[in-house]
DNA sequence: TCAATTTTGTGACTCCTTTCACAAATTTTG
DNA sequence: CAAAATTTGTGAAAGGAGTCACAAAATTGA
């Protein structure tokens, strides 16, 4: 298998897949085929096999693949074998939802530091509802937590017009990987990683959808 | 201009230049040229063109696109000029940060009636933060309220394990729209659409870029 | 042991999307 | 008014991504 620029679709599949044969392994199930992993993900079997295809051999001809064995795989492909640091910056209502969201402690993602530019919001604040507390700083801690606590990707939830100057901050603190939830176009130098998550783009594209 | 097949990734972007559309517009900016927009939302200036030509021309050559114009055209493809009334399905976390989203006031996407399983969440409930708030109802009325206040999208916001009979649920109450917030795989029938917001896979996705 | 069966991995093909490049339309300038 | 400048709309080319089809590898069963 030569070197190949992988597509990103390939990357959200893998994903998809991820979470199929998490379930599969908690269900017990210790064999699956291109074609089985295929329906339960709805896309085609040769994709599948493709996709994997781009990294390795994982497979057995005439078998299949070993759950398992690869879950650990894809899971080392996408680097969500290991433990990512995040940090929070805004704690309003959506930043508080994400705070108080439980399935985060059972994944690989957490968030380990909040932050906010309203005092009321920072002082003695912590996330209650967790098992481990989430504590909320001053926004312009962000430098000094960001290196103490090694965090590694940020999530932005402040309003749009803030979301540019959080990023900076963010950058300028080294923070490679960002999450944005405000609805704004933000840019950041080479090197660093920005994906949006735009409630409104994907409403507009219900709505497509519905009126053709 | 004949017929073809819209690629998917168009609409995406056509919501993109909905936004930054409406910014310009709101800085008073009259016209606008395929290589300013393009810019603005960092993609090729054919490919704006190009996405444009699917839906008619909406440019005077040697001018560019009246910002205006374009933006209520756009909106007329999108389906996102008329008003759409969306139910919100589990009232929890993420639910009540939703039904608290003030942009969705200012926007076409409207969320009209909230629905839970759990009593204490349902009796008498309304989302106070909002100008107008939102009923929650008990989920077994779901069929009716969706029928008396015209819903067309439903927001799926309960634990991962519930999605799909949610869905069922709309489906029956042919809510034609879903938008899905749990982490699991649903399936509709022919004449549904689903979209998924997957928290994780855009995380992994990130994970990812990090580690290569 | 060997034929039949299963299922992977992958080259070739098809289909779709993006980019290029330029004629056509319009405005601006001299 | 004509030439220069601007910018659209679009056919053609290039580039990616998805599907097909089959040889190769492994298992099963007689
Ligand atoms: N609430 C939702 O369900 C929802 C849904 C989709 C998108 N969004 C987007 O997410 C973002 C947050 O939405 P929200 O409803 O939570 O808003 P919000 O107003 O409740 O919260 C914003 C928070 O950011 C803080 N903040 C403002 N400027 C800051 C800065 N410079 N540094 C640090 N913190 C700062 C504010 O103090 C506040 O706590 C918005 O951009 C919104 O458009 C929210
Ligand atoms: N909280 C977040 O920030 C976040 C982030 C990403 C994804 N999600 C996903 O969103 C979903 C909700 O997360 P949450 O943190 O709000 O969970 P939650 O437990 O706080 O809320 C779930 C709500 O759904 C209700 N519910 C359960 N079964 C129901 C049914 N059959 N019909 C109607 N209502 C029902 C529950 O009573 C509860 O109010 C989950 O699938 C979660 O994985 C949440």
């Amino acid at each position: 298998m030569k070197y190949q620029k992988i597509p990103e679709a390939t990357i959200r599949r893998l994903s998809r897949y991820s979470r199929c044969l998490e379930e599969m392994d908690e269900k017990g199930e210790k064999v699956v085929s291109s074609a089985q992993l295929a329906n339960k993900c709805i896309v085609n079997p040769a994709q599948v096999r493709k996709d994997l295809a781009y990294f390795g051999e994982f497979g057995i001809r005439g078998v299949g693949y070993y759950v398992k064995d690869l879950l650990n795989n894809i899971k080392k492909i996408l680097g969500s074998d290991k433990e990512w640091r995040m940090a929070l910056v805004g704690v309003g209502n959506l930043g508080s939802s994400l705070l108080a969201y439980k399935d985060f402690l059972k994944q690989n993602y957490t968030i380990v530091a909040a932050f906010d530019i309203d005092p009321p919001k920072v002082i003695g604040r912590v996330s209650e509802k967790l098992g481990k507390p989430v504590e909320v700083f001053h926004i312009n801690r962000i430098k000094d937590v960001v290196k103490e606590r090694k965090i590694e990707i940020g999530l932005i939830t402040t309003p749009p017009s803030e979301a540019q100057g959080v990023a900076d901050l963010l950058v300028e603190a080294e923070v490679r990987g960002i999450l944005n939830f405000a609805p704004a176009q933000i840019t950041v130098p080479e090197g660093f990683v920005v994906k949006d998550v735009f409630f409104t783009t994907i409403l507009d594209n219900l709505a497509y959808l519905l009126s053709n």
